[in-house]
DNA sequence: CATTGCTACTGTATCGTTACAGATTTTGTC
DNA sequence: GACAAAATCTGTAACGATACAGTAGCAATG
């Protein structure tokens, strides 16, 4: 037993500027190598007292591993990729869903990288990348479709990943999504109660999923509470604010006028208002209106606007949780939730901003 | 010359499902692993025909190099790390920012990882977690304060990075700042314009720098068009929405109340529109208000707020740009940019959104 | 005492890349 | 034609970690 061997750390003391690796604490310890490396593990052909030993050690020093040695050796990044369109930021909804993701990663050896793409360009572009150069270990995805080829591809990839907002094609996957049916039915409740009777929703874009709940839960509602739809296809709330905006206000100077408004989107309804008001009417006067909204904004400038709060820190909790539980091998039908919307009362003192 | 080289990669063709590296090209042009790679970095001492070669068959099997290699090798991680609080998520700066900075980035071998941290705690942390951990080539930062303790530490230890907000330290920098001053300054202007003559300014947090500024552009502004301070100090656009409302509530009620105001966040002047408003006051009439706005809502809902928009996605381009300078080695110097207020004019049917 | 089995530890090879120090061939010079 | 100087190309080692296949020591077994 001499010192020219490689594993065994001890001819070669580690300079003492540099981070310190496993061959630090094996010298420190005067252990191999290997020995370090499953000690810190946990390995079971390792004595107590040993691992004991190496663990004092290495939090001393502060050793952390070298993520680039890890990832050549494993292929395990520790990396989530949040795949994000460059256009879907009206109104920033990637702040609090960032802020969320990061809330849970901080707790855990991941990092969070944003992966962006035109969304004009094709979507399977960020997933492809991911999958051909192990970029990632897991994958958040967000305006998911109901057949969205991108989870087909990492299903059949088997790239752990979670989408916000559900698909309907049979595979069984991590989700998050706000109950968005849900929502439209109990506006329709609300608008109704409040005896408006001519309602039109301002919807998602028809190629999303949460187009049909959304739908779905308005019609519904249409039918419970006894109200009819006015038609409203023509725009959507990707489009620009101007364009909702203008065509909202055509709908509101036309005999066609709807008394009742659900919006699928907090920055819409803005839209939405300002198309109302151009048209010389005025909301909770000549229409009721109830709408999702982000921020307390709304709220605080239109309170006769009933809104309810779509919490997407908490989607990005949740995201974050799943995407974890599925790279540890969960199963997926236990990484699935769905939020429940809730309404607010109108602004008062008391409430925290 | 035989088969039993390892450089040579002859003797081992490739699996074919996996990934190609240096090794694959290798084998395929029949070069040595060596050549290859310095090949595709343009070495000078490989001959010019060689080298189309390799690019070419680089380029055919879609060669990409291995990130963890790379960084196990040379250190170099190509990561760009955002540190980000976890708090500044009041109206949610980060998405339009997160754009910009992945606009730039696009073009270029380098991923975003945003580092959060808790601002409540050690400001340091992340930036030493980056120093120790070697995790990225360079660091945007933001809530720059005018005695920056991260900017002496990045100085120090080389690690390059760019500020949002300027210091004022005597250490020459990259950064990207937005003429706080000006706005203030013209802000004041406009509304001595309308003959308001006691004017408020809601300011930025004292331990950042462009609280100064903008205090200072705001004074400069009073003096030159003359007209008067109210005091308002006890409140900042860091403090709650709530917290602000009610104090503007108390101040609009009292003998002192303002007739004009500047609001230094677009978040914070909606509070202060509540806050008029509650004391039975209204904006365009008893007041006068000006305040930067990073979406087009206040403009939609309150038209008569004059707004200046402050565009924080070229904020995250120019931040990007300069962060890759500096990494490149560029002279601090010609990385350092200031973007100027744009006032806008009332809504129109024209804007895009 | 030889054999077996167990515990605790260790060396080697490898992931993909690049720095460095050759090696080989071609070209140039006198 | 001999020799030096370029011009090209290549092998080895190393970055830090881990999978795998050992080895050494010791106790139990017959």
């Amino acid at each position: 037993m001499d010192g020219k061997t490689k594993n065994r750390a001890a001819a070669a003391p580690p300079p003492d500027g540099a981070r310190p690796t496993l061959k630090t604490i094996a010298f420190m310890t005067g252990l191999g190598i290997t020995t370090v490396s499953r000690a810190l593990k946990d390995a079971p052909d390792i004595g107590a007292e040993t691992k004991e030993r190496v663990r004092l050690v290495a939090k001393q020093i502060g050793y952390q591993p070298n993520r680039a040695g890890v990832r050549l050796r494993t292929g395990k990044t520790n990396v989530i990729s949040l795949v994000l369109t460059l256009e879907e930021e009206i109104m920033g909804i990637t702040s609090p869903m960032v802020v969320g993701i990061s809330e849970i990663l901080a707790g855990t050896q991941y990092h969070l990288v944003v992966t962006p793409y035109s969304s004009t360009k094709d979507p399977l572009g960020p997933i492809r990348y991911i999958l051909d150069t192990g970029a990632a270990d897991g994958v958040i995805i967000s305006r998911t479709e109901p057949h969205d080829a991108r989870v087909t591809l990492m299903t059949e990839r088997r790239l752990p990943f979670v989408t916000h907002g559900r698909t309907e094609m049979g595979i069984v996957h991590p989700f998050h999504d706000f109950d968005n049916e849900r929502f439209a039915y109990e506006a329709v409740r609300r608008l109704t109660e409040r005896g408006r009777r001519r309602l039109v929703l301002l919807e998602p874009p028809p190629n999303l999923t949460f187009h049909a709940h959304m739908r779905t839960g308005f019609e519904r509602g249409l039918k419970d509470f006894g109200a009819e739809a006015v038609s409203f296809h023509h725009v959507n709330i990707d489009h620009s604010l101007v364009a909702i905006r203008d065509a909202f206000e055509q709908l509101m100077r036309s005999v066609e006028a709807p008394d009742g408004i659900v919006s699928g989107s907090g920055a819409g309804a803005v839209a939405l208002i300002a198309g109302i008001e151009s048209a010389g009417k005025k909301v909770g006067q000549d229409v009721d209106m109830v709408t999702k909204a982000p921020s307390d904004f709304l709220r605080w400038l239109r309170p006769e606007v009933m809104t309810m709060y779509e919490d997407i820190r908490l989607a990005g909790r949740e995201l974050a949780k799943a995407v974890i539980g599925h790279i540890e091998g969960k199963p997926p039908e236990t990484l699935q939730s769905l939020s429940q919307p809730e309404f607010q009362r109108p602004m008062s003192k008391s409430r925290k901003v």
